[in-house]
Formats: structure tokens, C-alpha cells, sequence
RNA sequence: CGGGACGUAGCGCAGCCUGGUAGCGCAUCACACUGGGGGUGUGGGGGUCGCAGGUUCGAAUCCUGUCGUCCCGACCA
């Protein structure tokens, strides 16, 4: 099996052979991001030790640092949405195949990539198999969730009597399944995990102030935590989620000038209320249907991560999400001198610990495996451990530290910028010195966002023309937000371009002009890009 | 689902056409010399060639079946 090729969408990596390891030195990867983004994509998650194929079609199995990254995004976005009074719970893997057929648009939107449970029991063949047993078939077949909107709304309708019920605001964090004919390691996996918030409000007003309330949660956490600029705004209505009457994302660009949707939160209207009967009393003693709203994100994020801030030696992890905040890699020679230099590594670690970061404990790694320096050096380059310190027995005798600066690697030189620090001094400013590289990051991505969002343009085929590995970013317009059929029809005219409307942001300014796409007064503005 | 390929060591591949009991690079292990930009040398270990049949004295190689995977297309909240 070529299992490094299961997860490329557009092309192979180039066959090659691993050159020698003295001639590896002017980047940690072999492919770069300007020669082929995918492919670089791609060697990032295997040299950083995020993810790995499995063996099933479109499923990863995600490896120590890259679910330590994971975590890391529940802990933090965990506590934010505790924070909006939501209360976490889980509901089953299994959904009924009836439950999907309570609301046509829905299903229409899911049907073809929907994993289906029809038998409960196997039986051995004779011939060393397992085949499945025709007589255990399933009454009603189930569907492993793509999504849970429709096994939560059936318990809301049991949750949901009185007004003095709402809001009903809950969220899970599980792995759903959707099957995907094409898959790309975090970015489009058959298998992912993510956490989905479900909520049901007594108005409109009440569920669409919690539809943009997440909205913002999740811009937020984007721009500090993943320290990964986005645009928040409302999806057109042919990019809705299907059976929502407003579909809200947050929009990333990645390093290929592509936009990755990063984020999800739907206002539903009634339609699922009315589908699976999530009715109450009003004040007044009338029978109402409740309005509810659902949001996600998952591990999608992790890839739009590497997109952003990777570079030509892997990863550059933000360090509010790195599991690893600071690396310390003792430089041992197998001599009496080792003793010393772990000893100094040991008290240097314990007092990084005892500092705080962006309001936690500093996460701290004394790494002593028993591999190279100079092996586990790129292997944490390559991990993006935000800060990598080397103590050898100069150090120790100098008492210094030798910093690496994941996000400023090189001297202008090219040669490691290795600071050689008095290690007071390097104690002292640990803390600000995480909470600089993140900020760093950030404003590096920022940006690249802004200058690459052009609103000149008046020519898209013109604009766009080459190859998608041209970086050109996106282009916003002003449009007059048409439906139906004149919607359709321009759809159909970007597609031509391998074009997508992304959203329409929040913060744009409002329409001045006519629509790009019909001449007719615009109503604002709406962003064109290629996309993930 | 339509079209095209491929399954050989942990990874990437050669060998197959023209059957003779498996090889290369990287990784890995041991030792020696090294040592703050992925060190060098020497010597090792590891594979019932996806699976099942068939042809043959003999099958990674030929034939049949089967399973799996990838690519192009369609599809993709």
C-alpha cells in the first residue's frame, strides 16, 4: 500500500529518495511550501508525529503530539462554552434512520455520505471468515452520525415542556462520520472529532443572538489561541448547512491563499423543532415551537493550524495549544559530565514550571530519550515546540541556556539562531517570551489576510487565471444577495473559475456600489476564493 | 457508481515480460571514532512477495478468483 499517498487529494508527492542526513540541513522538511503545497502538507504531518494513515479508508490515526493539540483546543474552547452557561452531555453514536427522515433537507444534504448499520451479528463461514449473518438484520437500519441534530432535537422534545425550560443549551464532544469520497488528514476525514453545541430558544431573536454569540466564540478562540486570523460572517444561502435558515463560519486563508472554513453556527429556525416536536407553553398558555441553533468546529482546526503557521521545517505550533511549551534537550556525551548537565536541566525545568503563561502553568519537557541532541533538536523543530533549550556542559558552566526560538529560527545568515542566555535572565522572560511568539504568530497571519483580500477587482476569470498553486487570495465584492435561479447561475459561473463565495463579513462595510455579478444596487459585501 | 492503476521488510521502491527459493535506499541494532546545523566507518537483524485456488519438478514472476488501496470523474455541512 502507497500509504503516504491516502490522504493526497490533488497530486502525489514526488517519488524520491530520502537524501543523505549531512546534506538535510538548509530546511527540516524535503518539500517546500512554494513547490508543492500539498505535498509539503502532507510530509508536515508525517515528520511532526501529528497524524498518521490507518489503514481505513479516510480514517487517521491521530498520534501523541498532534491529539496533545487536540486537547489542548477542548481544554481552552471547553471552558469557553461552559462560560455561555452550556452544559455538556453525549448522546448516542447510532441514530435511527427514521430520525433523518423527519426533515427532507437534511437528509437530502447527508444521504450520500452516510454510514448505515444494517446487521448486529456475524457468523463464521467455515473457511476461516466472518460473514455477515442475514438473519440478524436490523429492523430499522442506523446511521452513525454525521451529525447530531436530529437524535438531540427528539430529546429536546422530551426536555421541552414550559417556557421556564428555555433556552436548552447543550454540547458534546465526540467523533462523527461522514463519507467523504475524498479525504485529506484533518482537513476532510471520514472519521472526525469535534465538539457540536445544540441549542433551543423560545424566539428568534433569543436563538439568533446565541447563533452569533458562538460566532464569535469561535473567531475568538481562532484569533488567540490558534493565533489564526478569520472572517466571521453569514454563508450564502447555497453554502447553508442543510435544514438552517442562517448559516454563520469563520473563514482562515491558508498559506496558498486558500480559505479553509474553519467553523460552523447555524440558526435553524423552526425546522428542526417542527420535525422532531420540540413544542412549549408560553406565558400565555399557547403551544409554540422553539427556534434552535447548532455550532461546531473540530479537528479540521489542527490542519488549519499547519496551514497557517507551518513552514519549511514543519510546524510552528502557537504555544497556547502546544503541548510542549518549552523542549529542554540535555546534550549528553556518555561520560562523567552527564550527570551535571541533567541535574542543571532537572532544577531548570522545575522553576520554568513554577512560572505562568497566558494564566496557566508553563508546559515544560525535559526530553531524555535516548536518541542524539542533535536528532531530538529537529525532531521538536519539526513538532513546533514553541521555545527548544539545549543545556550542554559549556552551559552548565556558564551557566547559561542555549534558547531556540521556533518562530525565529535563522540569523540572517542562515545559521540557528541560538541565543546564549544567562539563565536568570532566560527565567525571567520565559513567560513573555511564549506569549511574544504567539502574538508573533498571530500578527505574521494577520497580515498575510489582510494584504491578500482584494477589493479592486473587476475581471474574476482574470484575477484567477493559472494554476491553484498561485497564490492569489481572495476577492471581495459587493453583491445583491439574488436567490433562486440567479443565484444558481452564478454559483454555476464561479465553479467554472474553481471559485467559491466564502461569506459575507460581519465587519464589512456596508453596500455603496451595484452588484458584481447582476448591476443591481448591492446589499453587501460577500468574499470569492478558492477553497479547501 | 464510470474510467485507469497498484498491493514485495517500518517507509519508499526494483525484480515479474524471458519461472530456479528475494534485493536496493532510508529507518533500525551493535561496536568504534565523533559531538552545539539531522556525524562517519565497520558489522548485523528484519519479508511464508495482500489472500485463495490453478499450471509446473519448481511460482514474487504465468493463469483464475477474491480482498484492499490509490488516481481521474461525479461528490464534498
Amino acid at each position: 500500500m502507497k500509504l503516504v499517498s491516502l490522504f493526497c487529494a490533488s497530486s502525489n508527492l514526488p517519488p524520491q529518495t530520502l537524501p543523505s542526513k549531512a546534506h538535510r540541513m538548509k530546511h527540516a522538511l524535503n518539500t517546500t511550501r512554494a513547490a508543492n503545497f500539498s505535498a509539503w502538507y502532507q510530509e508536515l504531518i508525517a515528520e511532526a508525529d501529528l497524524a498518521e494513515e490507518s489503514g481505513v479508508r479516510g480514517c487517521m490515526v491521530i498520534k501523541p503530539w498532534g491529539y496533545g493539540i487536540w486537547e489542548r483546543i477542548q481544554k481552552l474552547m471547553d471552558a469557553e462554552i461552559k462560560l455561555a452557561g452550556v452544559e455538556n452531555c453525549y448522546f448516542p453514536l447510532f441514530i435511527p434512520l427514521s430520525f433523518f427522515e423527519k426533515e427532507a433537507d437534511h437528509v437530502d444534504g447527508f444521504a450520500k455520505e452516510m454510514a448505515v448499520v444494517t446487521h448486529h451479528r456475524l457468523i463464521a463461514d467455515g473457511n476461516g471468515k466472518l460473514v455477515v449473518d442475514p438473519s440478524a438484520k436490523l429492523e430499522e437500519p442506523l446511521v452513525v452520525r454525521p451529525t447530531s441534530e436530529t437524535v438531540i432535537g427528539a430529546a429536546m422534545s422530551r426536555w421541552v415542556q414550559s417556557w421556564r425550560d428555555l433556552p436548552l443549551m447543550v454540547n458534546q464532544w465526540a467523533n462523527v462520520v461522514r463519507w467523504e469520497m475524498r479525504t485529506r488528514m484533518f482537513l476532510r476525514t471520514s472519521e472526525f472529532l469535534w465538539q457540536e453545541g445544540h441549542t433551543a430558544h423560545a424566539d428568534k431573536a433569543d436563538a439568533m443572538s446565541e447563533t452569533l454569540r458562538a460566532l464569535e466564540m469561535y473567531r475568538a478562540f481562532a484569533e488567540g489561541p490558534l493565533a489564526m486570523p478569520v472572517v466571521a460572517g453569514e454563508k450564502p444561502e447555497n453554502e447553508r448547512f442543510p435544514g438552517a435558515d442562517a448559516t454563520y463560519s469563520i473563514e482562515a486563508m491558508m498559506q496558498d491563499g486558500k480559505a479553509l472554513q474553519a467553523g460552523t453556527s447555524h440558526y435553524l429556525g423552526t425546522t428542526f423543532a417542527e420535525a422532531a416536536g420540540i413544542k412549549y407553553q408560553d406565558k400565555d398558555g399557547g403551544i409554540a415551537l422553539a427556534h434552535t441553533t447548532s455550532w461546531g468546529v473540530s479537528t479540521r482546526l489542527i490542519g488549519g493550524v499547519i496551514m497557517t503557521h507551518g513552514d519549511d521545517d514543519g510546524l510552528r505550533c502557537p504555544p497556547q495549544i502546544a503541548p510542549q511549551q518549552i523542549v529542554i534537550i540535555p546534550m549528553l556525551r556518555d561520560d562523567d559530565g552527564d550527570a551535571a548537565v541533567l541535574d542543571y536541566c532537572r532544577a531548570l525545568a522545575a522553576e520554568l514550571r513554577g512560572l505562568s503563561a497566558f494564566g496557566e502553568p508553563v508546559r515544560v519537557l525535559l526530553d531524555t530519550k535516548a536518541t542524539k541532541a542533535q536528532t531530538k533538536r529537529w525532531s521538536w523543530v519539526k513538532k513546533g515546540a514553541p521555545v527548544i533549550v539545549e543545556i550542554g556542559p559549556r552551559d552548565v558552566a556558564d551557566g547559561k541556556a542555549a534558547v531556540i526560538r521556533r518562530d525565529k529560527l535563522y540569523q540572517d545568515s542562515g545559521k540557528l539562531a541560538t541565543a546564549f542566555t544567562p539563565r536568570a535572565e532566560f527565567l525571567a522572560g520565559a513567560a513573555a517570551l511564549l506569549e511574544e511568539i504567539q502574538s508573533g504568530l498571530y500578527t505574521e497571519a494577520k497580515l498575510r489576510l489582510d494584504a491578500n483580500i482584494a477589493r479592486d477587482v473587476t475581471d474574476l476569470a482574470a484575477h484567477f487565471k493559472g494554476d491553484d498553486a498561485k497564490f492569489v487570495g481572495w476577492v471581495e465584492v459587493q453583491w445583491a444577495r439574488p436567490t433562486g435561479a440567479a443565484l444558481e447561475k452564478i454559483v454555476e459561473q464561479l465553479k467554472a473559475l474553481k471559485l467559491t463565495m466564502r461569506n459575507a463579513p460581519l465587519a464589512a462595510a456596508a453596500a455603496d456600489g451595484v452588484c458584481f455579478f447582476t448591476g443591481e444596487a448591492a446589499v453587501e459585501r460577500v468574499l470569492v476564493g478558492r477553497t479547501y
